[in-house]
DNA sequence: TCATAAATGGACTGTCAAGTCCAATTCGGT
DNA sequence: ACCGAATTGGACTTGACAGTCCATTTATGA
């Protein structure tokens, strides 16, 4: 289980639409198996059954299965940021934070607490494991800290926000708190350590209006 | 890996001191490669070799592997709190409450962020794959938290927190602030995010203090 | 249409890991 | 010292998994 060894270029320079189609279905089912049990969890032959593909194909398209790991690294990354920008990009109050904060609950809630963040997990297991996926999940991580720093700035050019408040500080800490809140709700099967992680976010940002006393 | 399979009272009615000792053996080498590694990427064999021990000696004092994963989790469990109740169990004010936020900090600093939370990696790993095993981890967090409302509640009685400040929903959000916190250091290599999330969450009680404005 | 490249099927190999088994050894109490 | 239980050594079995190989089918472009 080395991770970041090789740097091959094993794409085939030709590619069909049936090639592409068949490489994306095998990350999407690896991305669904890998966010469900782990990544040292989901072996090949799993893979091959979920995409109905086989191993040739796997070895055709990837490396080896490190290689398939970053794919799936990358295609979660996009997920999670996408939902993430899409959910951010109309916020700029205090109130819409408030409504992000619902949406986040709410899908936890859905789940029922079951398997936290997709990038959480991923960072938790490979972080340590290997250096170009904790790069990946890293960089993930960054631009979803721009997303959300970008919300704060725009409450900080509508005023809402000191001039001195710090939007990717605050984004940082705001990410952290949800981390933390969804790994104790996966553990204590509840969201409420969700809710209470989050409304400590939200007052820490909403601290950083005015002059410190703000609802 | 089936977890949650076994209550077998696999342990022999009668247990000699040198056999105690060879268990204990097992249980730290085990800790110490899961923490490092994770369970499911931690061998028997693995174990073996970093206790000195042969097959027989683990299949004689753990059920199976399961078994053993257990007896780490609880090993673990025992540690954190432990380490927590010592480093909290002098803290009765909000400044005190900051020198823990250091020692936390210290910490990680000192693993070069490498590591996270042996709980929380844990959790991560095994909360969605064995009820057992998350119904533990969810105890283990608990009794954490149970320390940490304790030192709040002593603030409260010293009068730095508000009368209607809830220590044990104060504490639930420190520590997801501190785990999340730890899962972003993990990724950045840096004690940043966690010193962020740290910060929010002593905000976050401070905010609990008199009238919500105090430094 | 034909040559070539892409795509696929699936058997096969080597390795490693969990778990079993039995024989040998050590220990504790009497 | 002696007996049964506790403890230990380590070979062996079984299965799973990553990765290899080659034959076959399908698409592409001149």
């Amino acid at each position: 289980m080395r991770w970041q060894k090789k740097a091959r270029s094993k794409e085939p320079r030709k590619a069909t639409a049936r090639g592409a189609a068949t490489r994306a279905r095998i990350i999407a089912a690896a991305a669904d198996l890998v966010c469900r049990r782990g990544a040292r969890a989901t072996s090949l032959d799993d893979i091959m059954a979920a995409s109905a593909t086989s191993k040739s194909q796997l070895y055709h398209y990837f490396a080896d299965k490190d290689a398939l790991m970053r794919a799936v690294i990358e295609l979660q990354t996009r997920r999670v940021t996408g939902g993430q920008a899409t959910l951010l990009e109309a916020v700029d109050t205090l109130d819409r934070l408030r409504g992000w904060r619902d949406e986040v609950v709410a899908m936890n809630k859905a789940a029922h607490s079951v398997g936290g963040c997709p990038l959480g997990s991923l960072a938790s297991e490979l972080a340590d494991q290997s250096e170009s996926a904790r790069a990946m999940l890293a960089d993930g991580f960054g631009l979803w800290r721009s997303h959300l720093a970008r919300a704060l700035r725009a409450m900080r050019d509508r005023g809402e926000l000191k001039e001195d408040a710090k939007p990717e500080d605050l984004a940082t800490a705001v990410i952290a708190a949800l981390e933390g809140g969804l790994l104790l709700a996966q553990t204590a099967r509840t969201t409420r350590p969700l809710e209470l992680a989050l409304d400590m976010a939200i007052d820490h940002v909403a601290r950083a209006s005015q002059c410190g006393a703000a609802a």
